[in-house]
DNA sequence: AAAACTTTGTCTATCGAGTAAACTAAGTCT
DNA sequence: AGACTTAGTTTACTCGATAGACAAAGTTTT
């Protein structure tokens, strides 16, 4: 049964446009969102009084008059909830508690040592338990927790499979939720990241974006028209897997050639050892690649040593980040030519080398991307850092508790 | 200015869900639509009699009682107007009259010898003239054109860039309007193929859809939640210059490695001449490709003659389909792993090879994507042959005319 | 065949949303 | 001080959806 017309839903969505508004371009009077949304000046006061009792909204007094009466400017109250957003790294869980702005008040992390589910769900809750009890009174209280994972989520929020934490079909949604008594949104780490990003980052006021998140994978969040696409059953953004040598190297995935095995953290130990075991061996002549066939000795085998090799000018080091952000920047034309994002923002781990990573990766994207999508594309690295995913899913926690209405003609 | 919530919107919304309900779903009668929608039955009798009105809906008479009085069955009158769809191709204009339904009428085509675009105007013209004096009577008589082209469509419908027309900046749609003074809706061969296999075809009632079209080179649409997705400025779908061999053959679009290179039409030229004009050579040693480094005997280059060879069991005809196949599942897995579609339909020119691509292309798919990607994913080939480009076209023209609203929460 | 029941579809009264326009409030400008 | 401007509220009104009563037209039971 399809969502159907009436008063509640017109309501609704008028208020979701009022208060939207408020958030993103306030202070502003009453008369002001009322010219910026089209709706009826009464309409708005209406709707305003509602956000107002809810303390969603408050009147931060008169605004500069413009040669009648002064305005009463109105801004969205950040201060009238909390949320957590958590990212379940490998080896780290990160969490922080957030207004509704996203603004940090409280910030933890704690190292993972086992994987295995219940381990990481006991150290996920010892370090939401303070998060909650340090969060201020507010009229909403704690209105939800956001969490990214680095793995696949369906539609009822459970982890189909994650490989680096070696989980498949973990319901940690459902457990938070028990635990907790409040909201828990679930996404992918790159979903949470893009949605970080477009919010409060990189990608603000951007409408179609694609985020990819570079670690010991790839994965990529993308939004369009402002909501995360994800899919007929939630896992889109898989691009680590896209194959960009169609006769490369095995990966783990049982497909070939994985943008990931070339332009990740899981590339270096392909740089160092480059065994050819995956490899499919030629029965012709000829070879094309300008992949680096012999071993490459590497210093290290971990972003930040090596970006500490790379600061010294260690050659190999550099030449090999050269080649990540060749291959970097090749994943992402394939991505803009098949998606025409407004915005491309890189993030991740592996951003810790940016400065060696860029340059290639902005020329291959110049050189080989379609002039026209190319013409307006902004390429650029996240601005949040580390915290893209953290804030993302607080963020997405705290956009489930605001609701959404959305109209399309 | 967004859009707002009013009761002219609630309307609009309700009896677009009704006539939507009843053309897909019909007959129905007016409690079956009520059930069905969760609208109200007066509500549903209310904006059923408008539609009755409109002519866009008819009752068709008394169906079966299921225990009381006899349901007056409503059905969508596909008779209450046409459209006319135009596929532009390179060497062929093919246009159909249809009905609202999508049913042909009658259909024409004509070659196109050259290419400028006053010439192709020309033949439009001539051919979609008769198109519309055959048009039946009807309440709404000829309710729009659409077109599909072979490149590049922007927001406002301009022809950005059709590089097998030669053509940049072609206000194709502008000059049909004035022409014949009825709607013109303009879109990509591919998208308008997709719309086609999601409306009649192979894609009836899915909502996550990629189409792939693979001819003279290689073009997606992609249907997301039931709507084409454009991406930012309308570029989206031009998977054809997707890299699968980053350092593969030189492509004209300037990168290399392009999947239609090696999975489209284009990819006879590369296995009869095999130039390494393309390629890069390699610095260092090993080489790991299984791509046909040497030429292959092809005894043609047109996918009719080829298919002629392959029907009478020519080995390298055979052979280059089997690689051909492989490709497209390359290139088809790297679009399943980032977009998790439901489906994928695979169309186009190419597509008469498909006796002898299918084996190859689906083993590789099942081979190389995700699990939980493939899990639920049907891969087929058009259903509607060579006309999905035609009748999606015409669809577009009728969805436009029917107008619809969504509302996502 | 009559009575009881069922299902379909319409009618009626009501609610509650947004709107325009009048109005009040509170400024600025000359 | 008076005219003008701008902000925000009040009022009267319109319009669409709804629940529930009702009418219409069947079927089933007695």
């Amino acid at each position: 049964m399809r969502v159907t017309g009436d008063q509640a839903l017109v309501k609704k969505l008028n208020k979701s446009i009022v208060l939207d508004t408020i958030r993103r371009k306030g202070p502003l009077s009453r008369t002001d969102v009322s010219e910026r949304t089209g709706l009826n000046k009464a309409t708005v006061s209406n709707l305003t009084f509602e956000l107002l009792e809810q303390k969603l909204v408050e009147e931060t007094g008169l605004g500069v008059s413009s040669g009648g009466r002064k305005p009463l400017m109105l801004l969205f109250n950040g201060g009238a909830g909390c949320a957590i957003g958590i990212e379940l790294g490998v080896t780290l869980v990160k969490a922080a508690l957030t207004d509704l702005k996203g603004g940090i008040l409280l910030e933890t992390s704690a190292p993972l040592g086992k994987h295995n589910p219940d381990t990481a769900f006991a150290v996920i809750c010892e370090i939401v338990r303070p998060l909650l009890e340090a969060a201020p009174e507010a009229p909403h209280g704690v209105v939800g927790i956001g969490i990214g994972v680095p793995g696949m989520v369906d539609e009822s929020g459970l982890i189909l499979y994650a490989p680096n934490l070696g989980w498949e079909g973990v319901d940690l949604k459902g457990r938070l939720e028990s635990e907790f008594g409040v909201p828990v949104v679930i996404d992918n780490e790159a979903n949470a990241g893009a949605a970080g990003e477009r919010e409060y980052g990189a990608g603000r006021h951007v409408r179609h974006l694609v985020y990819v998140s570079a670690g010991m994978g790839i994965g990529s969040g993308m939004i369009i028209d402002g909501q995360l696409y994800k899919g007929a059953w939630g896992y889109a953004g898989e691009t680590g897997h896209m194959s960009i040598e169609s006769d490369g190297r095995l990966c783990s995935c049982g497909s070939r050639g994985c943008w990931e095995l070339y332009a990740s953290e899981r590339a270096y130990a392909y740089f160092e050892s480059q065994e050819e075991e995956g490899q499919i061996s030629t029965q012709e002549s000829g070879s094309r690649s300008t992949e680096f066939d012999k071993p490459i000795d590497l210093p290290s085998l971990t972003t930040p040593e090596l970006t500490e090799y790379a600061r010294q000018g260690h050659d190999n080091t550099l030449r090999m980040y050269e080649e990540i952000g060749r291959r970097l920047g090749i994943g992402i034309t394939n991505l803009v030519n098949g998606f025409n994002p407004e915005k491309i923002v890189v993030g991740g781990p592996l951003t810790e080398a940016k400065e060696w990573i860029e340059p290639a990766m902005l020329a291959v994207i110049a050189e080989r991307a379609l002039p026209y999508h190319r013409r307006e594309l902004a390429v650029s690295f996240s601005e949040l850092g580390s915290r893209s995913a953290v804030l993302g899913a607080a963020h997405l926690a705290v956009s489930q508790f605001l609701g959404r209405v959305r109209v399309s003609l």
